[in-house]
DNA sequence: CCGACATGCAACAAATTGGTTGCGCTTCAC
DNA sequence: GTGAAGCGCAACCAATTTGTTGCATGTCGG
């Protein structure tokens, strides 16, 4: 299988995008993609959010393998995980592609 | 203003993902993308929901500017909207590049 | 004009989401 | 070893989502 197109892909890549459905959420990315994990006290600073909150949020994006946890100490630092990120941008491309063809062919019949 | 950054852009952003995180219209969207507009009825069928439902999906993904309705008689086709999902995919793309950039930043400095 | 097909609109129910507060456990620094 | 910092867990709440059903409206074919 190439990624496995079946119903449980097309589940696992929703959680993915749903994952990055949410202001907050992005923003949290936006600081991980910094480079530097980052702990959850840390990334509720600047957020007007109730630590617990923003635990959830990490929880959500750790759920879809965007993000990944590493404990030090007492803390427990989040750090971004590019993969699954990089699926979805494949396949929106593939989708996106699709559609060029598509209307590529279908211009084509019309002007034979 | 190159894409706007703001936090209006972040919504706007995150709308467009969550519209996209749900199975079924990552579904409708795929059949979508054969590139003939398809009508709603047409596209109830398949699924196992009302035709109710799947004019909701269709509403949230409109909503998302993903897709555009075009009154035909009775009937209203959705047509695939690409430019959303390319506007997606080059900020996942964005995301990733700086995260790629910032290893490779931390990588330069412990080598030096 | 009539019947069937395709939608639209509204009300409702159940599940999920996004957020809070309170409390208890570990870990660090002094 | 004590106090503060950092988390995790659970209960609870309001709002949103996802889906249903029922009914009204518009449109096509004969």
């Amino acid at each position: 299988m190439r990624t496995r197109s079946g119903a449980a892909a097309l589940k696992a890549r929703a959680a993915a995008f749903a994952a990055l459905g949410d202001a907050t959420r992005l923003a949290v990315l936006a600081r991980l993609a910094q480079g530097q994990p980052q702990s959850i006290s840390r990334l509720t600073a600047g957020t007007r959010l109730t630590r617990q909150a923003v635990t959830k949020h990490l929880r959500v994006l750790e759920g879809a393998g965007v993000v990944r946890p590493v404990r030090v100490g007492r803390e427990s630092r989040f750090a971004l995980e590019p993969r699954p990120l990089d699926e979805l941008r494949d396949y929106l491309d593939r989708v996106s592609r699709q559609w060029d063809d598509a209307l590529a062919r279908l211009k084509a019949l019309v002007e034979e």
